[in-house]
DNA sequence: CTGAAAGCGCTTACAG
DNA sequence: CTGAAAGCGCTTACAG
């Protein structure tokens, strides 16, 4: 059964064979190549003795359909896409690695799109790239899935998403939510129960949702401690290693000043460190600092930093899933309410303040 | 000339329009779709007059052509691979940016391809990909690049790639080479030249070319300043940040210890950090020390740490440019003799050696 | 220099 | 439940 022949009749190597096609598996089958299409779409009406002998061939033959010919037909692509305007790149490629690990499994493909979200032909750009790919559908992670304008396009030419962002802006099953402000509040909490009641917070810009989401939470974890957050503690940054510096800076100039900081994110935190060195503090003994993302960064500064973890790769996944499942119409209770709880990673960049004045 | 029809004799709004086809064009240019396939194709012969008014209407119309349809005719896709194994985010992302600067332009696309260079069935898997998406080449950064039986089994199915490495493997057209020797000499020269003796090299695992050349750049650096590189200073650890932990501790045991440290790649730096920390050293003060990638977590190590900088996104362009220019059968000169310069960026962590004993 | 026909590997009404 | 024909949007020998 292996020794397969080509178009010219002559015996094909195992090496460079020509894939194989519908028609192949239709003739071994004895079957026409419609039925075999039956086959590989699970249609219903189909005889199970037929089913099961095309399929017993197309497992022994090592058949797989051609992405491009089967694309061409059903005028979509096997192709998702990322549409990404993150410069974390840690942070895209692990969410891309999720993605992948579900998407493979079906015969999809990942196709990477960076992007910059403020400059002018970006709406024009994403939409192109989705028409002429005919993709099957797009991730979104946080900051472009939180553009509405995009989205808008998306729903107008009928191109399926996933949007992961930090709090639910869409249906359930185009959505995957992971709730900052829990993350927030437990940080928040953290702080307040090491005996600190100066706490300050440097948020990301007041433009992105994650930011509100984890000011809230923030708020709301000290006022379960009885504490008021005192609007002079909570400055915004944008999430950079910068702003980090220069509102640390600010803060510490207060009288009294915070003993304690909580950033917006691991970068901002990384910035809290540098000014505080620079001013001669030492963490957690004169500043405590707690960060979000826990990203790879926060075991190489010293002290190792307290932040909030997120699965990023676990989300990538369910945003992959339910990208599947808006195309199979089919979407299970357990797809529908997937929701990310992030944890606090305790290391030691937090203690009590032992020498806050 | 807006108003298009439909099959249906209806017209067609702005939206949802269905993508011209070639024969849209054809019937508008009053020629046959044969004609403008070979305009699109850059045919030789053919008549400027009606090459210039195809050309016309396809611009017009703001046509392009169907990448699934023309890939099934053409047995190749608009795709191309990026097949890692790197676990720096960072420079994943970068590199892929500098791929898709060049490639957007030409009309592909990247398909991103995550694997474990290790694992079983690594091999077999690239392969399927590489077959099953027709793919136009593949863009290999490190390790894979390295890897032997990958680059002969591309060859063996006629796949081209580019492989992006410490040092030539292969055909310059094949080939993006990042020089690292050149690199590590100059990091080795800037320690000597600041008056050390005893300096150390944590390399990354033998097995890696970047590695052997590093260590071959040390060596050499050293030498030209009169420095015999000691090989109880020379350790092996694998680019991690524990590694750089452990043999820290190793050399800072030595007596008399090193007193300053160049380290493989900025992840062993952080650890080197880390374990000068621990025992109480300070830097550059006690002990001074080298990276290499310069990437995003330099200046968030305090005091901030000198590095080898690598123009990622320019290597991954190029190797893009050497993609194209193998299928376009035309290398350039330029294009064939590129080669990646590192440059040293001076920060904080290295000085004159105050404290060393 | 240009065109009508066949083909790439699939799917989709339409029959039977 | 299954099949022969047409079609998806391109390109490729083969003519003229």
């Amino acid at each position: 059964m292996k020794p397969q022949l080509d178009k010219s009749g002559s015996e094909i190597g195992e090496l460079n064979r020509p894939q194989l096609t519908i028609n192949d598996v239709a003739r071994l089958a004895n079957v026409s190549k419609r039925t075999v299409s039956r086959v590989l779409n699970k249609s219903p009406r189909l005889k199970a003795e037929t089913r099961d002998r095309v399929l017993k061939i197309i497992d022994e033959v090592g058949y797989v359909p051609d992405p491009q010919a089967r694309g061409l037909a059903f005028r979509q692509s096997y192709l998702v896409g990322f549409v990404y305007d993150n410069p974390n790149g840690q942070y895209v490629t692990e969410m891309m690695q999720g993605v992948l690990n579900v998407l493979r499994g079906a015969g999809y493909e990942l196709v990477v799109h960076p992007c910059h979200r403020r400059s002018p032909g970006f709406l024009a750009d994403v939409k192109g790239f989705v028409l002429r790919q005919k993709l099957f559908g797009v991730v979104l992670p946080p900051s472009v899935s939180e553009d509405d304008d995009l989205v808008a396009m998306l729903n107008e030419i009928g191109c399926p998403y996933t949007r992961i962002a930090a709090v639910a802006l869409d249906q359930p099953v185009r959505m995957v939510a992971t709730n900052d402000r829990i993350g927030a509040a437990e940080a928040a909490r953290h702080l307040a129960d090491l005996g600190h009641q100066r706490i300050a917070y440097i948020s990301g810009p007041q433009t992105a949702r994650s930011s509100q989401e984890r000011i809230a939470g923030f708020t709301q974890g000290l006022a379960e401690r009885g504490i008021t957050a005192d609007p002079r503690f909570i400055v915004e940054g944008n999430y950079t290693f910068d702003t980090g510096i220069a509102c640390t800076k600010h803060l510490l100039a207060l009288d009294p000043r915070p003993t304690a900081i909580f950033a917006g994110n691991d970068e901002t935190a990384a910035g809290v460190y540098l000014a505080a060195h620079e001013a001669g503090l030492e963490i957690p003994q004169d500043l405590s600092v707690v960060g979000y993302d826990d990203s790879p960064i926060v075991t190489k500064l010293w002290p190792a930093l307290t932040s909030v973890r997120l699965p990023i790769g676990e989300m990538g996944g369910m945003a992959a899933r339910k990208l599947l499942a808006q195309a199979a119409d089919e979407v299970d209770g357990e797809v529908l309410h997937y929701a990310v709880t992030p944890t606090l990673v305790v290391r030691r960049s937090a203690s009590m303040p032992v020498r806050g004045r």
